[in-house]
RNA sequence: GGCGGGAUAGCUCAGUCGGUAGAGCAGAGGACUGAAAAUCCUUGUGUCCCCAGUUCAAUUCUGGGUCCUGCCA
């Protein structure tokens, strides 16, 4: 049996069906759920970010959902060493970590690691104070240019990367572009990786039902309890998609209509990146065309070995 | 009915003092190692509404037509 993964990931698109895939192999091979959302792990944003119901965290245990308030700060690290202990703690309660979600950055930091570059949250709120925004933005630039040529070139139109690469040049006094080629990240799980497909135009309509859907269930109201809460302000949260969008209707500047039909198009354009990122940044990754029977896929992990990360490794950074 | 404005990329529109045209958005592809549902890069041939006229040459000028639209009736 040592040949059984040690986890299984579940990633794809939004509306693919990851929830609802990882909730019955959670519930047919004893296993709980790590979310894998940048966003499911606020407290509050339940309808826009099609957290499981209640029903369903009654069912199966979740981790990784809810842990933070609106206002609070986030990053892929903090998500990293969460994400770590709770595949720990299911591991040794005997039962299977189910990882599902899409955001890619995530995923992939918890597979393949992060770079152990070091990271100063002081540091970084001050660099932030003084040069995110417009006005620092060229004096970053400035900055960089000089300290280091490679990280310029790379990250000039990024505000915020350049601003990390700023931090760790400060902090180790080397270049993060060469930091980050000193080794090739490895797999770091005996994982089965599976990422869910659709043919493009069902994924569309599966994206617009979805989002009527979602407005039906009370999202507006969701949505102005969170923008009375300032969320529109806050460092990562405001990020959201949705909230802003039904902000400007219920200050009355767009229809309804138009509202949805923005909602819709934003949700299929993260859909893309999120396409663009699992075919792209995820060798060990098994693409599942979809829909595929429930029990094609339970198959797949009864007969085991259906993990590929012995040889998987990323890419070497392009310069 | 009268007097105007308009008709150009899927959408909103700019432009061509006559040499067959370009932005934003959408769409497509890509990047991504501490804000990732974010951020950034690349990518624009379409009967320039129709017909006739003037001209070497008309999407651009002239005349007629069709369809939108504003104000007055």
């Amino acid at each position: 049996m040592s040949d059984q993964p040690e986890i299984i990931v579940i990633a794809g698109p939004t509306a693919s069906g990851k929830s609802e895939l990882a909730l019955r192999i959670a519930q047919d091979f004893n296993g709980e759920i790590i979310s894998a959302d940048s966003m499911q792990l606020y407290r509050g944003l339940d309808i826009g970010t099609a957290k499981p119901s209640a029903e369903e965290l009654f069912k199966v245990k979740h981790h990784l959902l809810n842990l933070f308030d609106i206002d609070q700060k986030l990053d892929v690290y903090i998500f990293l060493k969460l994400a770590e202990a709770a595949i720990i703690d299911i591991r040794r309660r005997g039962k299977l970590p189910i990882v599902a979600g899409g955001t890619g950055f995530y995923i992939r930091s918890l597979l393949y690691g992060l770079n152990e570059l070091p990271g100063d949250p002081v540091l970084r709120a001050g660099l932030d104070r003084q040069y995110d925004h417009d006005a620092g933005f060229e004096k970053l630039k400035e900055l960089m240019q000089k300290l280091d040529s490679a990280d310029y070139e790379r990250w000039h139109k990024h505000r915020r990367k350049l601003i990390r690469a700023l931090e760790v040049f400060k902090l180790t006094g080397k270049s993060i572009t060469e930091l980050q080629t000193l080794n090739t990240p490895r797999m770091r799980y005996r994982a089965t990786v599976w990422s869910l497909a659709w043919e493009r135009d069902e994924l569309k309509r599966r994206i617009a039902t979805r989002t009527a859907a979602m407005l039906e269930a009370g999202w507006i109201a969701e949505a102005a309890e969170a923008i009375s809460q300032g969320i529109l302000n806050t460092p990562t949260a405001r990020q959201v998609l949705g909230y802003s969008i039904i902000n400007e209707y219920l200050d009355g500047k767009i229809s309804y209509e138009r509202m949805q039909e923005e909602i819709i198009t934003s949700t299929w354009q993260l859909a893309r990146r999120q396409l663009t990122w699992f075919r792209n940044q995820h060798p060990e990754a098994e693409t599942i065309a979809m829909p595929t029977d429930y029990s094609v896929l339970a198959a797949k992990l009864k007969n085991g070995a259906t993990h590929r990360q012995a040889e998987c490794f990323l890419g070497q950074l392009k310069k």
